[in-house]
DNA sequence: TTTTATATATACATGCATGTATGTATAATG
DNA sequence: CATTATACATACATGCATGTATATATAAAA
């Protein structure tokens, strides 16, 4: 059988990336090949050279899914005209850390970007973009402290860049020990304390 | 040419060391080749084979370097009573930094470890090896916040344990987004402040 | 000094992943 | 209903990295 209806070409091509990040995260990106993210996906490398141009497009696809959905989060809760910048800002990092102890799907393509690939190489030229990709969520966070700056909440000489740094490189450190052996790290437990201390010194209540 | 002194043999294995370095940051673990390391260090893959099994031995004897290194450091460190253990936590941290960002090797081997690596496939072996070393490291973090409550020095609530994570996370953090882009990231000037803020409310004073 | 072990270079065999070209059945289109 | 574009499968050519086997020159040992 050969061609099917454009809804099932949309669902094989999103069985291909589901495919990828498997064997992304089993082999590695370098290693992993397109005859066997084919073969998991139920076709051969004919489908997916029809989808995709080579095995890097198909990297950038997942880093647009997975980007999308963290920044879509952020945005829908930077909306929100929380009376306690900073309280919210705790929450949601919290928030994000629960949900992805949940999610196993989010968990593996983390992983995949995190920890599982080198921008090496083939992939060098993507890691500008990619910075510049997750810049877009880190500076929301900076309006965060801002708002807490305008609303006098904010007890600290620190510069928001600064604490957006610190913040920024927190979650990440945290986000990269627990991914590398999710099953131990206890994040559930962990995180409220983890980010509890974080903005400990923040909040002057 | 080919058999060279005891003393000449040495020196081709580390230069072969320097190359992998090299080419594993370039092109990436899996895509650099032996030939080009070889090349690099001026010798052929015999040399590289008669020094090492394979590829992932070279990069296991990197990893070993660069352990020690640190650990050497930290344990240097540990010896001394420090009457403020926080206080010499801190200053232990920032140093670290500071000296990290003027040694060009060892960023490079750091950002091969780091953000270069993937632990999948071929390499999936080490990891765990690598993390429990990394624990070597991380555990003696704890004995400092255990001295600093055994004077009464520590501020807060949360358990050595968390704090552990904590900094880990904090530190590894850091790190990663200092080393995914070195020369903008200005780790000289925010170095100092960024610990300075983290131990800000574990210091009593 | 002869022998042996060492430190390399060279040559060879193999396998595998990629990209591309081409074939083809079917859905969409007119 | 005929045609065309789509969504794949199949076949082919190529290149390259690995590992191993073998050759070899020299340092060390006897």
């Amino acid at each position: 059988m050969v061609r099917r209806r454009k809804e099932d070409a949309e669902k094989t091509k999103q069985e291909i990336l589901n495919a990828a990040v498997y064997h992304f995260c089993e082999d590695g990106f370098a290693k992993a090949t397109l005859e066997n993210i084919a073969k998991t996906a139920n076709v051969t490398r004919g489908a997916v050279y029809w989808h995709f141009d080579n095995k890097v497009e198909i990297f950038d696809a997942l880093h647009e899914q997975i980007h999308k959905s963290f920044l879509e989060m952020i945005l829908e809760d930077a909306k929100i005209n929380h009376p306690e910048p900073m309280k919210q800002l705790q929450d949601l990092c919290i928030h994000v850390f629960l949900d992805l102890d949940k999610n196993e799907e989010k968990k593996r393509i983390l992983q995949l970007f995190l920890i599982k690939c080198d921008y090496s190489g083939e992939l060098a030229p993507l890691q500008e973009v990619h910075i510049a990709k997750k810049k877009e969520c880190t500076d929301l966070f900076e309006t965060y402290f801002q708002k807490a700056i305008d609303l006098k909440q904010l007890n600290t000489d620190f510069s928001p860049s600064l604490l957006t740094s610190a913040l920024s490189g927190y979650l990440k450190g945290i986000l990269y020990e627990y991914l590398i052996d999710p099953d131990n790290y206890q994040l559930k437990e962990k995180a409220p304390d983890l980010m509890k201390f974080f903005f400990k010194n923040l909040l002057n209540s």
